[in-house]
Order: C-alpha cells, then sequence, then structure tokens
DNA sequence: TCTCCTATAACCCGATTGGGTTGTTTTGCT
DNA sequence: AGCAAAACAACCCAATCGGGTTATAGGAGA
C-alpha cells in the first residue's frame, strides 16, 4: 500500500514541527507541506489543484478562519481527506459542531505524540479516534439527559406534535387523524401548556432536540 | 483507591469465563458475580438490593431481555455503574440506541481481551471508550450526510433563521437585529425559496435536523 | 358511583404568518 | 464603471395560528 499522505494545519511552529517530525520517522507515512494557517491552505489548494492529501491534522483554535470554519471549504475540495481535530478545547459544542462538520476524529492536545500516531493509524483504516475525554462528551451528548424523562405527553398528543413537525397545518393533521382541526388545536393548546410553550416553533424546536418522549 | 469492581452478563459461557478470568488477573478490578441473562441479573438485583458493581460489561444480544432493553432497567437500580457494551451486531441504530440508553462505551466482540481491560480502565477513569469502527459510525451519523452542504444561506438569513428557531416573532427578530419586521418577513420569504419549504415549521425541522450550514 | 382526564367539537377575535408587488441602498465582483 | 446580489423597507390580503370559553362522550381510578 501507498504511503498515506498527512498534513497539517496549525498555528503554533514548535507543535507543528514536532508533531510532523515524529509522524515522519513512521515510514508508512507521508507528510506533506504543512501550514500555519487556514487562508495559507486554502490558497495553497487553489494555486496547486492537483494538491491533495489522505489525512489533514487541523488546529481548531487557529487565528483568522477557524479550524471549524475551514472544514466545508476543505472537504468541499478535498470530499476523501480523513481530518483529524487536534484542541485544547474541549467544549462539547466545539467537539460536536466539528464533527458535523466533517472531522472524523477528534484529539486533545494533551494527546501524546503516540497517540497521535496510533489516532492516524486508525484512520488510515477506515476508523475514527476519539480522545476517551472526549467520546464521553459525545455519549452525554447522544443521552442528552434523555434518561427519566419518560413521556409526558398522551398517545395523540404525540401524533398532533409529529404532524406539526412535518410542517403541517392545523387542518391537514386534523384530515390526517380523522377529526376536525377544531380539535386539532385544541389538542395544540393543551400540548403547549404541557411543554410550557406558547408556539409551534419552540414545540418543534423541543421535539427535535430530543427533549421530549 | 479501592479495585474496580466488574461484572458481566453475556450468555456465551466461553466468552464470559474467558473474559472474566482475564480481566480477574489484573489487580485493580475485583470480579464480582457474573450473569447468562438479564433476567438473572435483575432477579439478582431484587434478592440483594446491596449489590453493586462499577463497571458492567454488557452483551447486546442476549436472548429473552436484550442488553438494549435491559440497560434503563438497571439505570434505575444501578444508576452509578457505568455500562461497556459488547456486541458482534455492529449496526448503527443498536449502537446509538444503547448509548441513548444509557451505556458509555461500545466494543466490538472482535475487540482483543487487552482492548476490552484497556476500555474498563479508560471507563474507571471516567473517559469512554469506543472501537474505532464504532467511532465512525457515530460520527457518521452526526454527520447525517451533511457534507458537500455548505451554507447556501446568507448571513442574514442564518441570524433570521436562529431567530426562527427559538420560536421569535417576526417582530422580535426584527427587534433582535434593528430591522423591521417587514424586512424581517422579506428575508424569511427568500430562505423559504432558498431552503425549498413554505412555513417556518418545515425550516425548524431542517435546520434542527442539521440538513442546513 | 362519582370524579378526573382525555378526546372530541365548536365559537369568537386579535395577532401572526405567507405570498405577492414595488422600491432604495449598499456591497461585491468583473 | 457597471451589473448582480443582498439588505433594507413598505403595502395589501387571505390563511393560519394562539388564546379564551363552552360542551359532550368515554375510560380509568378512587
Amino acid at each position: 500500500m501507498a504511503a498515506v499522505k498527512i498534513s497539517m494545519i496549525e498555528d503554533n511552529n514548535v507543535i507543528r514541527k514536532n508533531v510532523m517530525k515524529f509522524v515522519a520517522r513512521h515510514e508508512e507515512f507521508e507528510v506533506m507541506e504543512v501550514f500555519a494557517s487556514m487562508e495559507s491552505f486554502l490558497h495553497h489548494l487553489n494555486v496547486h489543484p492537483d494538491f491533495s492529501v489522505d489525512i489533514l491534522l487541523l488546529d481548531i483554535g487557529l487565528p483568522g478562519l477557524s479550524g471549524i470554519e475551514g472544514i466545508p471549504l476543505i472537504k468541499e475540495k478535498l470530499p476523501n481527506t480523513d481530518i483529524i481535530m487536534l484542541t485544547t478545547y474541549e467544549e462539547e459544542h466545539m467537539i460536536l459542531k466539528a464533527i458535523c462538520s466533517g472531522a472524523c476524529s477528534y484529539l486533545s492536545k494533551k494527546s501524546s505524540l503516540d497517540e497521535i500516531v496510533e489516532a492516524i493509524r486508525v484512520v488510515a483504516n477506515g476508523g475514527s479516534y476519539m480522545s476517551p475525554s472526549i467520546a464521553r462528551e459525545i455519549v452525554q451528548y447522544l443521552m442528552g439527559g434523555k434518561l427519566q424523562k419518560t413521556t409526558i405527553l398522551t398517545e395523540r398528543q404525540k401524533e398532533i406534535l409529529n404532524g406539526l413537525v412535518d410542517g403541517k397545518t392545523y387542518k391537514a393533521i386534523g384530515k390526517d387523524l380523522y377529526i376536525s382541526q377544531h380539535t386539532v388545536k385544541c389538542h395544540i393548546k393543551k400540548l403547549y401548556q404541557v411543554l410550557q410553550v406558547n408556539n409551534k416553533a419552540e414545540a418543534i424546536a423541543m421535539y427535535l432536540r430530543g427533549e421530549i418522549e
């Protein structure tokens, strides 16, 4: 198998050089150009349209265009490049945003060089590496306090809520459930009381955020 | 620190004995009673209300009450026990269901004994261990085909959409952004065209399902 | 049996929304 | 400099929504 091509975007010179030097010692990896900013990387992509890498190590806290903001731009040009985020900021929303944007792995900068290389190997083999603390946060998010939130809604209310989420009008929901639109409205009024919201938008948001049922 | 108390629910005698024998060799772990079915475990909990473990290895494909179905029941009695799922079924929905139910780690049965012990250590330290292939699936789920959907919305439209998602009226959004409600409506009209929806509900649903930005 | 709750249905009324048109101004790109 | 796009603003109008009240029928539980 050909060597796995690696690149890195990291503004801290010391970290960038150390990591890439260590990676380069492993002969299954081929270290490509590295960059100190998202802008310089994107510029390089424009100037060299043929440039590609298999795995990109990406700092989340870059000055200027941040790592997260850059992910979609990178994926646009290099859809087959796997991105490993490197970061000191382990805040939940950052992590989720990065993963949702297309990063496939997430490493704390506290990780050892060996751990970084291990992560690269995992990703090269089609897996996804997560630092334990980060995995834990993702799990927390997925669970989303969903425990012990055993349905407060009646069956009918759930059916109606589903209609709302689908963007249906009262009339359409009534038609679906073979009841009048008046009745639909009546259910919805009670629904709002139970959920402590005042309109469709909030009810839908609550439902889709998984805070119900 | 006291030994970490470990138990296991697994119907396959060979696997159960091998794993627990290996775990027992590590003196930081204390192997407790093990069980061949969810029912016998739950029964044990009822008979011995003081029984507790720190970490429970749980087979997902148990006969009778499955591992996933049992998680909420276990969590009810032992809220502080961390659950590590062991499984051959790596299907996405199984994994997500297990995690959403309260499992904190997920191991493929292909994992080596060393990997299992490593996972236990990680969990005992408050982390969460994921097999690379499973981490990948979770990442896939979180990304949800969201790639190459590089923002179609303008900055202004995003701000407005955020207002909608928060359940605000046009008027309130206008106030927030220092523009008139007419203008807000105008933006929303264009927004709907771009997203190909006809009302707030669908736009919010699209946003919260992560199909935007 | 007699409540309590849910589901059903209807009415009124004001506020909000969605869709249409028509503009001016600013901004970005060529 | 000039064009296109986006942001801004206002008008009309019909449909929808949110909140209030009132009322009947059926099922669960005290």
